[in-house]
DNA sequence: CTTACTGTAATAATAAATGTTACAGTTCAA
DNA sequence: TTGAACTGTAACATTTATTATTACAGTAAG
């Protein structure tokens, strides 16, 4: 998992608490990042139909999705993440020996699971959760 | 996850099935990587008990563990892996923003949630199950 | 037509993972 | 008792992945 889902799970958040329209320059600074890397997020949730954005003078972004319809997994979905990844695949295809081939395979369908059950756990939390998490004491 | 994992996990299966002594060299080559990142390893798996070394001519190692009984979870607690992490927390706890102080311990929660649904998975797979399925007609 | 934004790409910097080299220590056998 | 073939471990180099920075074209409002 990169970074980029924590910050995609902290804008909406922000967003959904301020239900005005913020500029790519005030999520950063709440997120402690830049406004390009923001902005490049923002692209993929408007995409996904969490957000809208407006360009120009006066222009910034919103929440425009219902909260606790928004999950977890939707947002990692989203953003093309994947949990558990390894770049590198043991032994190798043209090897003659059938664990040396055959390791590399086997391991991609372990991840697979674990990814699964990632998802299958995002896919049980959505930003009303976190919300109240930050705000416990909301009405 | 690091590729730690995959070749502590490959190795393991390679030297249950060869059931004499190996040298890091020959594990590296079925591995497709070199003895000094083996030996790393192996100095691990040796410390969690799963194999033995032999130092000198003719040294190397082998399993002395019950394969059905290594579980991979067991495996990557002796790496100290942790399949989901992400580096960087957004937001920073000394800002006057609930949200921006406090979705990093937030995200880290989730994140550990994710970790303990990933070992459940591994603690249901075990060195004797990954040996089936690179041998399927095994006696 | 200027100002304040988004959208996006190119590039730079940083951090993490992996590979390489080196060498001290161990064991065995000639 | 010396040398060959290993392990164990650390230091360093390289590669790859992630994050930050800069830049600029396009858009909307006044």
């Amino acid at each position: 998992m990169t970074s980029e889902f924590s910050i995609a799970v902290h804008t909406l958040v922000f967003l959904n608490h301020k239900q005005d329209c913020q500029t790519s320059e005030r999520i950063a600074e709440n997120v402690c990042t830049n406004p390009a890397r923001i902005r490049k997020i923002l692209s993929k949730l408007k995409k996904a139909g969490f957000i809208a954005t407006k360009e120009g003078i006066d222009g910034g972004c919103h929440f425009v999705a219902e909260p606790g319809a928004i999950t977890l997994e939707m947002i990692a979905c989203a953003l093309g993440e994947t949990p558990v990844h390894v770049s590198k695949r043991t032994g190798s295809l043209d090897m003659d020996c059938q664990i040396a081939s055959g390791m590399g395979g086997v391991m991609d369908d372990i991840y697979e699971q674990l990814n699964q059950a990632c998802f299958k756990k995002l896919s049980e939390m959505t930003i009303a959760d976190i919300d109240a998490m930050i705000f416990p004491d909301a009405p």
